[in-house]
DNA sequence: ACTATCCACAACCATATGGTAGTGGATTCC
DNA sequence: GGAATCCACTACCATATGGTTGTGGATAGT
């Protein structure tokens, strides 16, 4: 693996419990266990998850006493913020434009197969 | 799998490939092998990548002739940005708190052994 | 000192993913 | 019609990940 510093934050969001784990932890810092309790999932798989935050340097783990202490690092969510927002020209001149791409499309006999279901 | 659809963009978004083809994609559509050209990969890889993309909604695929257009979905990369920018607060004003943090945390020993080398 | 609590480490399993190679169906060009 | 182009489908492989169970080391409370 590279060292796609964006791709393992990607990454590190594409979970559900991890970023509950980060709304939580958005309102304040909290212990491993403090992190266990309302995930319904064991310690060590919480364990596993604030690992994969390490690591995308999403949260900061310091150790007071026998608890691990988890702390959000802001810029890792900034981070994600810059890169989406440098599309915020294309998404905004597009949505107008969108509509016509799309009627041609259908036009076009569109092969795509499996429906959505929005 | 449930049905994460946040979680099944970032995922999308966690490969260097994939954030390149938007990016490309970002500047209009392109047919699948348009994609492949530039990326040094198989055009079975390129299609498989596109599928991932498709499935999470951020690009659109439709037959024209014996090509697929591929396009990109601009309000997928919207929601992207409305997920960070919801944290837009906790960062803000906690650019200045986290300073304080870090040092106590340092006080209170560091169990973080792995250098970052960022 | 003893026990309970907090946490990490290891082994293990199933699945998804990045990647390869081979092939075959459509469509376009000649 | 025949060949070339565009693309998808399949099988296959290695690795990462979400999840489990078991265990053991530190630290705190008594």
């Amino acid at each position: 693996m590279v060292v796609d510093s964006l791709g393992t934050t990607f990454a590190a969001l594409s979970d559900p419990t991890r970023r509950a784990m980060i709304e939580r932890l958005s309102r304040g810092p909290a212990s491993v266990h403090a992190l266990t309790e309302p995930f319904a999932l064991s310690q060590q798989m919480i364990s596993k998850h604030i690992a994969y935050l390490v690591r995308a340097r999403i949260v900061i783990k310091a150790k007071r006493g026998r608890e691990s202490i988890c702390t959000l690092r802001p810029e890792a969510i900034k981070i994600v913020s810059d890169w989406a927002i440098s599309y915020r020209q294309f998404w905004e001149e597009s949505f107008d434009k969108l509509d016509v791409v799309v009627k041609q499309m259908k036009k076009a006999e569109v092969g795509d197969d499996k429906e959505h279901g929005e």
